[in-house]
DNA sequence: CTGTGTGCAAAGGGTTTGCAAGTAC
DNA sequence: GTACTTGCAAACCCTTTGCACACAG
């Protein structure tokens, strides 16, 4: 899983980087890299993990000048651990720095695999609050099994 | 602020404490009865000040009972801090058990004074996920300013 | 007496920061 | 040389657990 056709170049990497006004110093761009490859979130030790020698705190400041930046965005999906992951893919132009709130899309965490899922092409349902509250932003998460845990354990357990 | 006319009688905290199934013991009715003050959702810090003498691993596990037997629901407001609030009245019968997908509501919470708000009367809406996923549940919160600190401080600051 | 509830203390786990050495320009 | 990055260690939460005492039936 993961590692399929959308890993980046390291160029393509430090476009993306420069383009959002980051240096791309060399964590930076493992951290982006990594995020890059397959279509999920990724946790602050999930990156720790699969990036071995680069040390935690680095890749924890390279997410805050990422989240800054709006390089990537943080998906809080239940387990109380933060996870992040790349905006999707700027189809329009490739110059919009910020991204806005339409650009927000919901997320599926698997309770199974644990895995957490972008979903760029099920944008954010509109919801009108009650009259005084004034919106930022917005974060929806479904929990349940994905399509991979529930196509080995079908209909099974909780 | 809260403590208005949503303060419960200890007697409908146990006769909901024993609807539900969980035995009112001392700290559960504790628990229960702060939590039915106000209309937000509090984290284990705030039932621990605001309950002074009550130890915090007691209302833990007060909170984990009620969860189990859907006293509460927990809400993941992106601070990192779980919340947990009632569930919202039993407007039919007063009897069931088991809070279901449709009692879900999506929450507020407020980046300026930092309160989480259930809006029981916005149902989730609807979505419809892709092929082979799974739901079993889902959360929805907003963030922004609540409508006391949007009066106070307007359309200022970030 | 037996099972459950509670308080205290401490362990866990994730996030964040301080500081000193390393690197880029 | 100056400003920024990185790694290491430690501090900081908040959450969770172990254990012994207290309490109810």
């Amino acid at each position: 899983m993961g590692d399929n056709a959308k890993t980046m170049e390291n160029n393509e990497i430090e476009q993306l980087l420069e383009q959002k006004e980051v240096k791309p110093t060399v964590v930076r761009v493992l951290v982006a890299r990594e995020l890059a490859k397959g279509d999920m979130a990724m946790s602050l030790s999930d990156l720790e993990m699969r990036l071995g020698s680069v040390d935690k705190s680095s890749i924890f400041r390279a997410l805050s000048v990422f989240l800054g930046h709006h390089v990537v965005h943080r998906v809080d999906d239940g387990t109380g651990q933060s996870k992040y992951a790349l905006w999707p893919k700027d189809s329009r132009s490739g110059m919009d720095i910020h991204h806005a709130f339409e650009d927000e899309h919901i997320h599926f965490h698997c309770e199974r695999c644990g895995h957490t899922y972008c979903l760029p092409d099920i944008p954010l349902p509109e919801v009108k609050l009650p009259e005084g509250f004034h919106v930022h932003d917005a974060n929806m998460v479904f929990t349940g099994l994905c399509p991979d845990c529930n196509q080995r354990y079908g209909c099974k357990r909780v």
